[in-house]
DNA sequence: TTGTACGCGTTATCAT
DNA sequence: ATGATAACGCGTACAA
């Protein structure tokens, strides 16, 4: 049985396509009457619009695509959940894209996507610069610094901030000599919290110095060997930022395996504050990433530039973080 | 600029549409010669084909939907993405609907995937029993029983197997009352894995009761009293199997405040094997299920049921799980 | 207020 | 080997 179009409603009604269409988009005018005989009929047969033959009308998919670097992250996966349901309450549907911090996917995704007429693209994080292709299709950059950051709409959390407050905690609570964690990788953010990071240290006059306060690191297998390494060639290590709760916990079983104590022997602080940092033990302190407001912006701003058709103001949205302390880097 | 369409490559081309058409999706004849022409053309101008157009055409989408409770579910955000990556592979983009368990989205979502003609749809567990309205839609259920089993495929983790297998671990190693920790509300793979850990009770010849087996909670504030209560209501308890990591580790946190050890005064096994498993302290015992076999098995599937238009054959595959034992549930 | 007719980009059928 | 053309379902300009 094929399913049910316009026309056979039309025909159903007796009325012709054109007042069919008047109806269900609700312009032009038509009789009370008329109104209500079509739309009784749709409910009888349970009719529902072919989104590609609208599409393909008005060029326009009334879906927009996610870039994502990995679903299974918490933060990414958060804010995506968020930017869904936003998109989804204004009848848009998401397609999300799982790059894997991969170039080559990234862009097979990118020309899949405008394939499909998508009416916008949210790209978040990913490591390397950002080069957008088309200028044809509305973009907004969360979390990853786009090239041209004057001509398109840039939102993030205040890593820099997150990251400063953080270290500053640490040596409040009496560190002298708080260490930075972090992956070998740069994304845009991590440059960012390693600035604040550093900034920190400068203002409470402790000198960095890159071989006793950097740890790069993975989540590789020899990571307490590194660790232990590190340790020993700079003995006066007593705190640790993770630039995430991953690493955080990573930090917390190695340094336990060396037989160390937290928060007596390090303090630690973490990033995120994802559920590992409620659970843990001790609880860790993170920086919490406003995701609500983060993905409530970037639908706005994504809509508005779709309907618009162009960017009403190029900006930077920088949302402030929120440290929250647990037991990692408290004192006793 | 107008997008280049079939029609302006068949006039750079000097050939015409249909030919183009054949070039590009390679059925029919045509001179190799025309063939390069053609290529170049396409190279040159950048030229995409427009899906809308095709889907239009050919009533068929490329695309898939997936039903999925939380996205920010560990289980959940993996197998997710599991499917993903096989089917951009495939050439099918995934629109991921986050349903929240809640039933009036999920309708919704339903009905907005129909109307975009996805050619297949994959619903991920949820807690009531699922009522699938359109029979003119190919689709696969994971971890949620579907109502006419018989008439679909269910792809689903042995948990009844999990289960028991954690179970039946914790007695090996000395407990005389493994208590069972899980959720109010009754997915059909809870159920199972009830199941699973009452028949290793009774192969054990443990007798069940439950008043002092069973511990029913969600992650409400109070779950410390909660849990209080119900170990003085109930002494003898010496070991938990808690239906998900996440309650594992709500778990280790509240009986740390009420002064416990584990292993040493209550022994711990979880499911799930999230990352929370690797980083606690101790390092948690769990079950891990077979996401790459679920989501392969998922897609080919799938696969299959849409180019065949039929379910080649109707069945129930359940997928082996492993137990993970780590310090949670060992002895010293 | 309502109807007619065209076009969106593509594939497929039937000619040539 | 290639071309002309109908059809997919919808929105809308224009006519009535």
């Amino acid at each position: 049985m094929k399913k049910t179009s316009i026309k056979d409603i039309a025909k159903l009604s007796g009325v012709s396509i054109a007042t069919v269409s008047r109806v269900i988009n609700n312009n032009g005018r038509f009789s009370e009457e008329t109104r209500k005989k079509i739309l009784d009929v749709i409910e009888e047969t349970g009719y529902q619009m072919n989104f590609s033959a609208k599409s393909l009308r008005m060029n326009k998919s009334f879906s927009v695509g996610i870039l994502v670097p990995d679903i299974s992250n918490y933060f990414f996966s958060d804010v995506v959940q968020k930017i869904e349901e936003e998109l989804f309450e204004l009848g848009y549907s998401t397609i999300i894209c799982n790059t894997g911090r991969n170039i080559e996917k990234e862009t097979a995704y990118l020309n899949m996507l405008r394939s499909k007429l998508v009416d916008g693209i949210i790209v978040i994080s990913g490591v390397d610069e950002f080069v957008f292709h088309y200028d044809d299709i509305p973009y907004i950059c969360i979390d990853r610094e786009p090239l041209k950051k004057e001509k398109t709409i840039f939102i993030s959390s205040n890593h820099y901030q997150g990251a400063f407050e953080a270290t500053e905690s640490l040596i409040n609570n009496g560190c002298k000599h708080p260490a930075i964690l972090m992956y070998d990788r740069q994304s845009s953010s991590a440059k960012e919290r390693f600035k604040g990071y550093k900034d920190a240290l400068k203002k409470n006059n402790i000198s960095y110095n890159e071989s006793s306060h950097l740890l790069l690191s993975g989540l590789e297998e020899n990571f307490t060997e590194n660790l232990q390494a590190f340790l020993e060639r700079t003995d006066q290590v007593d705190s640790f930022f993770a630039v995430n709760d991953t690493l955080a916990m990573k930090l917390f079983s190695s340094l336990k395996e060396l037989g160390e104590k937290i928060p007596e022997d390090f303090k630690i602080i973490g990033f995120d504050d994802s559920p590992l940092a409620h659970y843990s033990s001790p609880t860790l302190s993170s920086v919490k990433q406003n995701t609500d407001k983060i993905a409530q912006l970037t639908v706005k701003n994504l809509i508005d530039f779709i309907s618009s058709g162009k960017i009403i103001n190029y900006q930077t949205i920088l949302v402030p973080v929120e440290l929250v302390v647990r037991n990692s880097s408290l004192n006793n």
